[in-house]
DNA sequence: GGGGAAAGGTTGTGTACGCAATGAATGATA
DNA sequence: TATCATTCATTGCGTACACAACCTTTCCCC
């Protein structure tokens, strides 16, 4: 047993959050399946519509998305062949494709939004409370401080 | 936009939470890399370990794990071939298969342990701080009940 | 302005995982 | 006890993703 090893309270802490994750995010993502959407597809609508001109440069997407190139390049094949998506290229810089919110791909967010929302609602704001809102805001950005002092990214 | 949309301050957790897991995650899977181990492996060593016997069915700890009977499958069929868990009938029941922990498996884990630890407390214990540890556990319980209240799995 | 370094994106390859189908063993019911 | 449903695990198949290799374009700097 390390010398440095959690405390009962720790350990409690650090499992609760560790067990109750997958369960939360399965949650959402059986939420979001009514509309045909997954969590991954869902965020890349809502990135996009909050970009300016509905588009982003594959690379800045992948960045916040957390994704790999590759793994964006993919991702964005099988939304484009839904119909939500367009890839378009940068005139001014030809190495750069963007990806670009099409009207389908909007109508598809705005109807899952909805639901998403409700869902939200349901399982992560309405148990905390606002008190709890509040609190779980403070300690993540905490922990997002943290890891982004280590990783200026 | 619905009349129950998230209010900005909803807005600002749910964001602040939902971005910041990615990177979390991904700092814990960096450090136990150093141990040719990724999280998934580590955390059926500690299932494992903690079970009577060192052995769990494959049943048991799918749904442990939140894992897929097939998921399991080739999970533990990567963990035999690395030697940390072997497989074992049942006698008493020839349906199920045990994974149990090899004594190389624990070795693998305990080498891992303290560096883990280590890890949690400084992504996770530290930035919250001795308060911030128990306000975090209290929410995530919230969470979770509400969820088993509803999926009583 | 010419040459090397770096950035942006896609493709080849491998891994992880879920779902559906399957096979084997057990349990429940008539 | 004969039958049928259920449980446990595995395999076939498809999807999502990362890493490495690659090509193209741009940037940097002498």
């Amino acid at each position: 047993m390390p010398t440095n090893w959690l405390t009962e309270t720790e350990q409690r802490a650090w499992r609760t959050f560790i067990t109750t994750l997958p369960d939360l995010n399965a949650a959402f993502e059986a939420d979001l399946a009514a509309h045909e959407l997954t969590m991954g597809d869902y965020v890349v609508l809502v990135n996009l519509s909050e970009a300016e001109g509905d588009h982003m440069r594959m690379c800045d997407l992948a960045g916040a998305l957390r994704l790999s190139p590759s793994g964006l390049t993919r991702r964005l094949d099988g939304m484009v062949r839904a119909g939500w998506v367009e890839r378009a290229s940068c005139s001014a810089d030809r190495r750069v494709m963007y990806a670009h919110l099409t009207e389908k791909g909007r109508a598809k967010m705005d109807a899952a939004a909805t639901d998403h929302v409700e869902s939200v609602r349901r399982h992560f704001i309405g148990p905390l409370g606002a008190e709890g809102v509040e609190q779980l805001s403070e300690l993540f950005a905490l922990i997002r401080d943290h890891l982004y002092a280590a990783t200026p990214a």
